[in-house]
DNA sequence: CAGTATCCAAAGGGATACTG
DNA sequence: CAGTATCCCTTTGGATACTG
């Protein structure tokens, strides 16, 4: 009993992670804009304003900036006439591909079962 | 190329799920809730309260109330001197649980990436 | 224990206009 | 195109106190 790790210790630690996920990933607006340069691979300012439902420029510019922070995401300047904005997602960027998609086939099921009630 | 559905239809569905997804789960601390509900199985008001660090109990009550609205938990009242209420997941709220350990495993990978910088 | 009520400061975020 | 700046209302949410 000494030599593993207490059960409870355990669901501290998964907690924690849980929370260190969401300091980076909440708020309203982050996940689809990760999930819109996902889908896409490249995907430019005005595109991702298009893409996520809702967003005003003010809101995208800001939460562009924070997830560029936290390395998840690059911006590359393309010297276009005028200048075009592309944004990848990093390698750490690309490891959230598994959440983008599990939380798309939840979203799908759970449309189902709210308008299905 | 008409019979197959054009791809960027088929991410414009998938931007829509997601953002169906976040509909339910966006916020500072409903995904937290949950996964302390699910790592525990059946959670107190104030277990909870204690594992999601940083919640009011104000907060804590409202993010219940609106999980339970959309039938993710579920709210027993134990007629116990003085009550206690239990919550748990709901079999839809159960479909949660890849997501919450990808995010939780997922945030251990983010957390050394930070730290190891 | 499991909340509710009230107060109030701070942050969020839309609309609009403007810049390089 | 890709933002920034400003105005200003709305929402969030902490602190504290209270209830059944």
């Amino acid at each position: 009993m000494e030599c593993t790790v207490p059960e409870k210790e355990q669901h501290k630690k998964e907690m924690m992670a849980v929370q260190d996920s969401m300091d980076v990933l909440s708020g309203k607006w982050k996940i689809a804009i990760i999930s819109s340069i996902c889908y896409y691979n490249k995907r430019r300012f005005s595109d991702i304003l298009n893409d996520v439902v809702g967003i005003s420029n003010k809101m995208l510019s800001k939460e562009l900036k924070e997830l560029e922070v936290n390395k998840l995401i690059k911006r590359s300047v393309l010297e276009t006439q005028p200048i075009t904005v592309q944004y990848t997602l990093t390698d750490h960027g690309k490891t959230l591909q598994t959440i983008i998609n599990n939380l798309t086939d939840w979203g799908i099921e759970h449309r189902k079962k709210i308008i299905g009630d």
